[in-house]
DNA sequence: CTTGACTCTGGAGTATACTCAAGGGTCGAG
DNA sequence: CTCGACCCTTGAGTATACTCCAGAGTCAAG
């Protein structure tokens, strides 16, 4: 039995966090002490374990939340799980590509720039910026 | 001479996105009608294709300010430009292994669940979740 | 002269994942 | 009994890049 001080410190998010997760329907106190403060378990410090992986592997809190359901539900699939994995690791691949072209962007731009001292009236890179070359999806797309 | 919705077809933004621009101190009509109208010439529409193409290669609005100020300076020299966009691409290598990583973790989480019809219980997935195996970065670091 | 398309300003709302602050109660040690 | 460490709630702020709204003025065509 911890309070929510002692947990913030084994599972090592701030206090504020794990709030903030009870806010957002991620977790709850196992209970409520006479003087109200939340009481946890160490099935509590798990389940935000899972939530820091579920981060770690690219999943919204918004999403965590749903594969938490599927976690403490006996009906559910394990392929119910698998392909929400599948389908995230899909949309990262989809990021990498895009931050890849970025990096290729970048990587004209620097080599088109031959002379460092060059007065930006000419710099080549100003120019490469200012001709419709490059052609990548805007952050957030 | 453009009003705003002509800049806006023009340069493919909306209009709210150019005033927002405005706000941000990107750009700046060139001058206002008699009636309070804003008023944009073709370099507007440069600008704008600069900010764009910035955008592209990954740099964000308050980076794209500083850059625009050094498109407009005389005195500056493209090595300055140029380290802004290697400093740049190294974020964006940063960003691209810290993905690979998460897509990683996703592989072996779907690699492991390998019987799709097993119940919650016995998820893999879950379990793989669980255990402390995955490390990466957390978004936003 | 009216109508519809266009423009203006100022301010609020969106999404994400926190983070902080104010004002106050609780608890154990000394 | 007091002090500091801890806890509570409510509500607001952060960053990014827009997006939308209300209420009002402008302009050209019919």
């Amino acid at each position: 039995m911890l309070k929510i001080g002692k947990l913030a410190a084994l599972v090592e998010v701030s206090i504020d966090t794990l709030r903030y997760y009870e806010r957002e329907g991620l977790i709850e106190p196992v209970d409520r002490s006479e003087s109200g403060y939340r009481v946890y378990d160490k099935e509590s410090a798990r389940r935000i374990h899972f939530i820091k992986q579920a981060q770690h592997c690219g999943f919204t809190l918004a999403e965590i939340r749903e594969l938490l359901v599927l976690r403490g539900r006996e009906k559910a699939c394990c392929g119910d799980i698998r392909s929400r994995a599948i389908e995230k690791k899909l949309q990262i691949e989809h990021k990498i590509r895009v931050m890849r072209a970025m990096s290729k962007a970048l990587d004209q731009l620097i080599a088109e720039c031959a002379d460092e001292t060059q007065p930006v009236k000419e710099c080549t890179i100003i120019a490469a910026l200012e001709r419709a070359t490059v052609s990548t999806p805007v952050p957030g797309s």
